[in-house]
DNA sequence: AACGGGATTCCGATCATTGGAACGTATCGA
DNA sequence: TCGATACGTTCCAATGATCGGAATCCCGTT
């Protein structure tokens, strides 16, 4: 109704409410919704949302459960999203690099990209061995909190960190620091080392070590991580840290980076 | 313009359209499309194309690459199918297809899923005949009696078929085949083929025929099977099995998964 | 400098979209 | 059994969001 307020021009409202739509989907943590609930949450008439799941409904974005009336998210969003995963240049690339970091280190590589204040894992490789970490692909994390959230959060513009650290840091674990100064210090040291470290930051009893993947045009598009089970990972830490680093230069020269001196 | 022509009434236009441009980005090859090629694609004017991908891009559904001006899947379509991924049930997506297996064989369908070193019956759906079969919901059986369990020890990694093997196995009824060598044959043959077979393993009197649904990442998810009364059932089987893998492949395609190769 | 191909914006006409209200239906407690 | 409640769905006429052809902009090429 009152125009597109996201956009400046050239968009189209019930699109936009459609991607809120799906957005709210990728968010909650229940498997289905209603329509009230969602016109609810996005502030928009039952009769908007009803329509708007009718139009998604046609390439099964979301599927309708016939006997309880309320809607799930379908294969047609499952492919999607599948298909974005394919074409993550990012992950292909790194694939055989976490692989090889695995190995080297006898420890769990993973990778993670950014979206907005949040980090996600895309991929991970773990040794095989009896006692080692995994994580969850495609679970979200905080900026502040762990190695490979350091280390995107390090690499940001200026501006966008000191946007980031004007709100309250969650604690995520015991060891998370959440005080805007000491989180400074850390991202100081990240940026003239190369890489972050963190030892039980994000889990408690893990520890690991971080450092970014840059592109063609300097944007960090990536970071790739060596994790594993504090007791036996920390007194390994910067071993597996220079390993970390010539796998992510490689990377990074792979996709076109070079690095701003010699 | 010309209305709403996939759903009768209550849907709308642009939002239809903005889910066949995310389709299209899900089904074709190429990483990035440009507004005239989508444009060309969807019978769509280029204005229309732009306005949709603008809206969509508010979320990250797709990006824009600023110095090719061509769009790519972004991280919104990433999160919200591994959101979908998350909430994934097979039965759900299974069971119309076991409805449409059962109808068009005239025998009983199942669906089973696998725990460890057992295997579990999930769903059935059974003729409206008088003589038929009917599994029981829940109950564990063996890996290596019948063909669902087949199915699921076939395409198992190998160290963990050779795990299974190294223990004695039951004797479930006179014709369970619980020798090493011969069950390895049968399961060569059953990967060769692509659906397992038995008759009376494990259960006298029955026969069935079963194959395994793939996710996306290849690993198998569930098994379907179709099984009846052996007198009935077996002169059939072959038919019933060529039903079956048209079945299990649809599942699977659902889920994301390709098969190797052309 | 002129060209060609693509992306983007402009603008007034028009038709898809809107939302309040009515309707249908399932669930629940009395 | 019967209201009461909650939710999903449909209806309708008013209206403003969307439409597309044309103009414009912005490259890389010749």
């Amino acid at each position: 109704m009152t125009a597109n307020t996201t956009s400046k021009g050239q968009s189209m409202m019930s699109v936009e409410r459609a991607t809120e739509l799906l957005h709210l989907f990728s968010e909650t943590d229940s498997a289905d919704l209603g329509v009230t609930e969602i016109a609810k949450q996005l502030d928009l008439s039952k009769a908007v949302v009803h329509r708007l799941l009718t139009s998604l409904r046609g390439r099964e974005f979301v599927v309708l459960d016939e006997v309880t009336r309320r809607y799930r998210l379908g294969t047609g969003s499952l492919l999607l999203g599948l298909a974005a995963l394919e074409r993550l240049d990012v992950r292909g690339l790194a694939r055989p690099a976490i692989e090889a970091l695995s190995e080297q280190t006898g420890e769990t590589a993973t990778l993670s990209i950014r979206s907005g204040n949040q980090r996600i894992y895309v991929d991970q490789c773990t040794p095989a061995r009896e006692v080692k970490m995994t994580v969850r692909i495609g679970n979200p994390w905080p900026l502040h909190a762990g190695a490979s959230s350091k280390a995107f959060l390090a690499f940001l513009p200026p501006d966008q960190i000191d946007e980031y650290l004007a709100n309250d840091l969650d604690k995520v674990t015991d060891a998370t620091v959440v005080d805007p100064a000491d989180v400074r210090r850390d991202l100081e040291a990240t940026r003239t080392r190369g890489y972050a470290a963190s030892f039980s930051e994000r889990l408690a009893g893990a520890a690991s070590v971080a450092a970014p993947i840059f592109d063609h045009g300097g944007d960090v598009v990536g970071v790739m991580s060596v994790c594993g089970p504090r007791e036996r990972f920390q007194p390994a830490a910067d071993e597996s840290a220079a390993v970390l680093m010539t796998a992510t230069r490689d990377v990074s020269r792979k996709l076109g980076y070079k690095p701003p001196m010699g």
